[in-house]
RNA sequence: CGGGGUGUAGCGUAGCCCGGUUAUCGCGCCUGCUUUGGGAGCAGGAGGUCGCAAGUUCGAAUCUUGCCACCCCGACCA
């Protein structure tokens, strides 16, 4: 990755994305076909995610819950367009036990054990959750059902890529049911909203709300609305979605509910989630060459000390400090960590941080106890100051604050500076070519138009801007009055 | 599933075309001393079914065949 702005060729920022999540100890490859570990620094980081998400869902008055891991596969056939969106990628389960092979060695599947209905890991829990609303639902007393789980679900795919792609896949999923289409559209929107907030102002990644179009819509939804967030390669990501389901499954599951006036009514339904992939996008936003850059709010350790000493002495002064620094940071709600570790060097612990994305690093050696001072380095602009100890906690409050705001600035003005007006196809590919980015044209609504566009940009159409009518002429066929749209190349 | 590529120590690699002593180098690891304000230096040491299997040969990391795994580019996708 260049500091100087995009990489061009896909091959090395692929190259760099993977160095980044080895180096800065996130995740690696499982030996299993797609499978990712996740290793203690990554996940971490998708615990600061999670804390943070789940008490922006339970404001908004959702609950946990959880659902079985497999899904009978007849549920799974009872909505159409569902099954026919999954089916593809699903893992299934046919067996319950093995028994020792023939010849003494290893294992095989025990062919008296197959079981008479498969069972399928879920990629998704709208069928198994539907089953259950079904029996807890009767009354509209009993709506609306406002139930998120966190969980791990298996899509088997082709080509894996850490975070952003792997055959299984941790998230959480919103499930809700309502009496009202309007109450449920209000959810749809309100949990987009969430997701945007939460994107923005946590992990610094401005985000373009919109709706998909049919073609990218979610298997079984009326209506897709999504979050997309533009990386350092040109690249688009799907960062969240948030699906209005309509009756597709209450219908498909017979769900059913008596209204006030007594009347036997479907219910409406929504689901949406985001994903460890959120990892994937807070990598390709803000990280360069040196590694990592985490926005402060998703730091699992905000502030580092390293000491800088000759003997033990010195260190051990260093350590008082320190002790007093730690206590000082944590009563200002700033996590920190004195690493004192004997074996690594001052200079290895420097690289080994930035790598790590740590916001703010402390120096504290001989040179500050005399002073009375500390080093201190911020990672996001790598400037480096020196700053009197009895006004520390405030400054690292302070600037934790500043860089939070500052990495979302300079997101912004990538992706504003990257969002780009194009009115012919030629026009669309060669920005494409060059830059990459969101390209903004218009669409004349027909599938096979979209599908056309693709054929010749590999583009796709991202979304449907929210809060954007204007109209114009598309940019495939020239059509007048055609819809606003965002087109990118995308992960 | 199509196209391309790679498998040699924990990681990264040389050697393979053109078969021949004890398989190369770097990082990491272990021991000791000196070091510590940007990934330390020196000395010594440990670590290998050369992806798996068969074949050719006096002899295979090297040649042949088959299989497996992984990576990259497509198609698909949160």
């Amino acid at each position: 990755m260049s500091k100087k702005g995009l990489v061009k060729r896909s091959e090395d920022f692929s190259k760099w994305y993977n160095e980044l999540v080895s180096k800065a100890d996130l995740a690696e490859h499982s030996d299993v076909r797609g499978c990712m570990i996740i290793k203690p620094y990554g996940y971490a980081i998708w615990e600061k995610i999670k804390e943070q998400l789940d008490k922006m869902f339970k404001d908004t008055g959702h609950q946990n819950a959880y659902f079985p891991l497999f899904i009978p596969k007849s549920y799974l056939s009872k909505e159409a367009d569902h099954v026919e969106g999954f089916a593809k990628e699903c893992a299934v389960v046919t067996h319950y036990r093995l028994k020792t092979s023939e010849d003494g060695k290893g294992v095989v599947v025990d062919p008296d054990a197959k079981l008479e209905e498969e069972l399928i890991v879920r990629p998704t829990s709208e069928t198994i959750i539907w089953n259950t609303y079904k029996k807890w639902i009767q009354s509209y007393r009993d709506l609306p059902i406002l139930v998120n789980q966190w969980a791990n679900v298996v899509r088997w795919e082709m080509r894996t890529r850490l975070f952003l792609r792997t055959a299984e896949f941790l998230w959480q999923e919103g499930h809700t049911a309502h009496a009202t289409k309007q109450e449920a559209i209000d959810e749809t929107e309100q949990m987009l909203n969430v997701y945007a907030d939460f994107v923005e102002n946590h992990m610094a990644i401005p985000v373009l709300k919109g709706i998909k179009s049919a073609n990218e819509r979610f298997a079984g939804a009326e209506e897709t609305y999504c979050i997309e967030a533009l990386m350092q390669d040109g690249k688009a990501l799907q960062a969240g979605t948030s699906h209005f389901l309509g009756q597709n499954f209450a219908k498909a599951f017979d769900v059913k509910f008596a209204d006030k006036d007594g009347e036997q009514r479907y219910v409406w339904a929504t689901s949406w989630g985001v994903s460890t992939r959120l990892m994937g996008a807070l990598i390709m936003t803000h990280s360069d060459d040196l590694g990592l850059v985490l926005p402060p709010k998703l730091a699992p350790i905000q502030v580092v000390i390293v000491p800088i000493y000759k003997n033990q002495e010195q260190l051990d002064s260093i350590t008082k400090k320190a002790n007093f620094l730690i206590e000082s940071f944590k009563s200002a709600d700033i996590t920190s960590k004195f690493d004192d570790d004997d074996s690594k060097k001052p200079g290895w612990k420097f690289a080994e941080y930035e790598m790590k994305g740590v916001p703010l690093r402390i120096a504290i050696g001989p040179r500050d106890l005399e002073n009375g001072t500390v080093e201190i380095a911020r990672r996001d602009i790598l400037s480096k100051e020196i700053i009197d100890m009895d006004q520390l906690t405030h400054h690292v409050q302070k600037t934790l604050v500043e860089m939070q705001a500052n990495l979302f600035k300079k997101a912004k003005d990538f992706t504003n500076q990257n969002t780009k007006k194009a009115s012919t196809i030629e026009e669309m590919k060669n920005i494409l070519d060059y830059d990459g980015g969101f390209v903004e044209g218009f669409w004349n609504g027909n599938a096979d138009t979209e599908q056309k566009i693709k054929d010749l940009t590999k583009a796709t159409i991202r979304c449907i801007p929210l809060n954007d009518k204007t109209t114009g002429n598309c940019i495939l066929t020239g059509e007048k009055g055609s819809q606003k749209v965002v087109f990118a190349r995308a992960y």
